[in-house]
DNA sequence: CGAATGACAAATATTGAAATCCGTCATCGG
DNA sequence: CCGATGACGGATTTCAATATTTGTCATTCG
C-alpha cells in the first residue's frame, strides 16, 4: 500500500484523539475487552503505539473516553423526550420506555458488545455516577414539568430525591447488571408494572 | 484426639444431611466458594469424602442445598411482617427494611460472606428464582390485606402483578448484584424515597 | 521545532506441566 | 446387610517459566 509515502490518504490523517476513539472502540468490539491492547489500536491506526500515548495519558483513561462517549450517546437519544412538548406523564413512560429499549436492544443484538460495555462500566464507576447524575437530572426535569402542568403531585421532598427515586425504581430495566433478565418472555408485562406504579405515584 | 477410636463424640455421630449442610457453610465461610472443596468438607466432618456423596450427588447439589437453606433462613425472618397484624402499609414498610437490613447487613458484616454468597446465587438460578417466587408471594399477602383493609388502591391487574412491581421496583436495594452500592452514604434516602414511591402507588 | 518512533524496564498475561479435585466403585468392617 | 472407605481415571486447578503489554524517553524525521 505504500503509505508510508502518502501524505494525503485517511491513514496518514493527523492523529486525532477522535480518530483514537473510533479506532479503540474497533478493537474493543473486535477483540473483547479483556484482550484490546493500545499496541491493537495503534496497529488499526497505523501508528506507533508510542503515538497513542501523545493523547491519552494511560490505557484506562483511553477506555474511561470511550465509556465516556458510549454513555453520553445515550444521553443524546433520550434528550427529545425531555424538550420535545406533550403531557409530562406520556413524556416520562416515553423516556423510561426509551431507555429500557435503548439498553435492551443493545444487549440481545449483540450480547458480546454488552459484556464489553458491562465490563467498561465497571471500571469507570466515576464517569458512570456523572452519567447517572445527567440521567436523573433529565427525569428531574420531566417530573417539574408534570407538576408545572398539574399531571404530577407536589414532590413528597423535591424534584431531585423524586427523581432519583424513579430512577431507582426503574433500576432493573436500565441497570446493565441485569441485562441477563432482559431476554426473558414477560420481561416487557414486569416492566409495564413497574411503569405503571411509578405514574400512580406521581399521581397528584 | 484418638477420635478413631471413639464412638460416642460429635465427630462420629451418624452422618447427616443436617451436618454436611453445616460443614459446607462452614468451608465456605473459611476458604470462599473457589476453593472450598469437597474434600475439605469431609476432612472438617472426619470422614472420606466419599462418604459425603451417599448424601449428596453432586458438589453442585451439595452447594445448592446449601444455598437453598441460606434464602430460607431469609424467608423465614420475614414471615413476621406477612403474619403478624398491624395496617398493612406499615407492615408493608417494615417488610422491605427488614429484607433490606437483612441482605445490607450481611454485606457490611462480612463483604467476603457476601461475596460467597453472590457466585453461590448465580450458580443456582432455579433455586432462586424460586425464592423470588417466595418473597414476592409474601408481598401479595401483604398487599391483598391492604386491600381488605382499605389502606390500599385495587390493584391495576392482579395482587401477583402488583407485588412483583414492588418487588422490581425495591431491586435496587436487595439484590445481591448491587451489595457495592449499600455502604454509600445516602442510601438510606435512596431506600426511604423508593418505599415512599411505592407506598404513594399503593394508596387508594 | 514539534510530532512520531521504537528500544526498554516493570507490570501483566499466557502457557503447559504437575498437583489437586471430582465422582465412581470394588472392597472393607461392624 | 449397610454404610464407610480410599484407589483410580478424567477433569480442573496451581504455579512458575515464558511471552506480551504498558508506559517512558532519548532519538529520529519532516
Amino acid at each position: 500500500m505504500a503509505n508510508k509515502y502518502c501524505h494525503s490518504m485517511a491513514a496518514t490523517e493527523t492523529l486525532t484523539a477522535e480518530r483514537i476513539l473510533e479506532a479503540t472502540e474497533e478493537v474493543l468490539r473486535r477483540y473483547g475487552p479483556a484482550k484490546a491492547t493500545v499496541v491493537d489500536v495503534a496497529r488499526v491506526l497505523g501508528v506507533s503505539h508510542g503515538s497513542v500515548y501523545r493523547h491519552f495519558r494511560t490505557k484506562a483513561a483511553l477506555r474511561e473516553a470511550v465509556t465516556e462517549r458510549w454513555l453520553e450517546r445515550t444521553v443524546v437519544e433520550l434528550r427529545p423526550y425531555v424538550e420535545d412538548g406533550g403531557p409530562a406523564d406520556e413524556r416520562l413512560t416515553g423516556w423510561l420506555t426509551a431507555l429500557f429499549g435503548l439498553k435492551r436492544h443493545k444487549a440481545g443484538g449483540d450480547p458480546e458488545l454488552m459484556a464489553t460495555f458491562m465490563v467498561l462500566i465497571g471500571e469507570n464507576s466515576a464517569v458512570v455516577d456523572r452519567h447517572v447524575e445527567h440521567l436523573v437530572g433529565q427525569i428531574a426535569r420531566i417530573v417539574e414539568d408534570g407538576h408545572r402542568e398539574g399531571v404530577f403531585a407536589a414532590p413528597e421532598r423535591d424534584f431531585a430525591t423524586t427523581a432519583r427515586a424513579v430512577f431507582d425504581a426503574t433500576d432493573r430495566f436500565h441497570d446493565p447488571a441485569h441485562a441477563g433478565d432482559w431476554s426473558a418472555p414477560d420481561i416487557g408485562d414486569a416492566f409495564a408494572a413497574v411503569v405503571s406504579l411509578v405514574q400512580r405515584a406521581l399521581r397528584p
